[in-house]
DNA sequence: TGAATCATGTAAACAGTTACATGATTGG
DNA sequence: CCAATCATGTAACTGTTTACATGATTCA
């Protein structure tokens, strides 16, 4: 819910409108970088939000022709983008991350599940936790102090993976050991 | 993306049916508790979803007249809803959880902030998930084996909390220990 | 030669939210 | 008496995704 501000996703983009000049084509790359890890609008949605910002004064527009390359649409932020932009950084009530969990939902229909069916789904959860992490843990964040907030970012990535798999693998032992007692009785 | 099959959230829908023959509105309440945490969808989306359910044969409505309060429409699963429920289920390709943290984006984008309102910032994601772990912690999951997997879930929530609430804490120190730093210099 | 990359966009559909409309009953 | 609860739905809108369309260039 925003009065009348921007949406995250157009804050997002004039945040990285804000690190440079970039086309379209350079914010889908960037986003698929690191901001992707908590932000990814689709390609065409990019390409949607970018004349809306030109239309409210918030980017503007300039045509690059290149020799070797398709000639592209470079937007910049503007004056009134920037405290646009600002406006939705101050703005104190940042709205709640989606509670939507498709891991845990399955879980929580266990259930109706077979109990090997619920722990290979915990697997897989473990697994893409643990890829993650070692995807993670190749990153070094820049001391450069451009970015000065990315370290803190990558450490949360870090910690909640960690904590993750921990849960995953006590998550399977007491499954596995409460299938036990059962089979016993 | 999906085959074929079901939405999750049909699938949550599918899987609260399960548990019993419900109206919309109670489907907004069972939303509203445990499971809202990691799947709920609007009021007006689950009136939707109902008719859809209907027509697809995966569920039938009986209508209920009440004395004293409205009546109602209730909603039964059926063997074909089911059917297309284990399938979802034992779909391994669970969806992934959207890339979707606006408390990410903000802190990523904090270099366009003051020192402070980041930190402000933080400390108002850390009294979220405080709260948060108090309300969990009210919580005592049942150990009547009706719902044999709620403990884990709970469980994940509370490690989440928790780790977030140490990873907020280290950040605002780090990040007040840098403010030293640069102040002296 | 063929895959990947560069580059921009449209169309159609689906998902999801907010706000509105209505009205009885219960309980403090 | 007033707020909350019971109960169902529609309308309008925003957000988002998928798929399609096009075509040059670079590099292995």
């Amino acid at each position: 819910m925003r009065a009348s501000g921007i949406s995250s996703t157009e804050a997002a983009i004039l945040g990285l409108l804000r690190l440079g000049e970039q086309s379209g084509y350079d914010l889908s790359k960037l986003v698929r970088g690191s901001v992707g890890y908590f932000w990814s609008p689709a390609q065409s949605q990019i390409y949607s939000i970018l004349p809306r910002l030109v239309d409210a004064g918030f980017a503007v527009r300039r045509g690059v022709r290149q020799a070797r390359r398709p000639d592209k649409q470079v937007y910049r932020i503007t004056k009134r983008g920037e405290a646009a932009l600002d406006e939705w950084l101050n703005d104190s009530e940042t709205e709640a991350a989606p509670a939507k969990n498709p891991f845990l939902l399955k879980l929580f229909l266990g259930e109706f599940m077979s109990r090997e069916a619920v722990v290979a789904h915990i697997k897989r959860g473990r697994a893409e936790a643990a890829a993650e992490l070692a995807e993670l843990e190749q990153i070094r964040p820049d001391t450069s102090g451009a970015h000065p907030y990315d370290g803190l970012i990558l450490d949360w990535g870090l910690v909640r993976a960690r904590a993750f798999i921990r849960w995953a693998d006590r998550a399977v032992r007491e499954i596995e050991a409460s299938a036990n007692l059962v089979s016993r009785e």
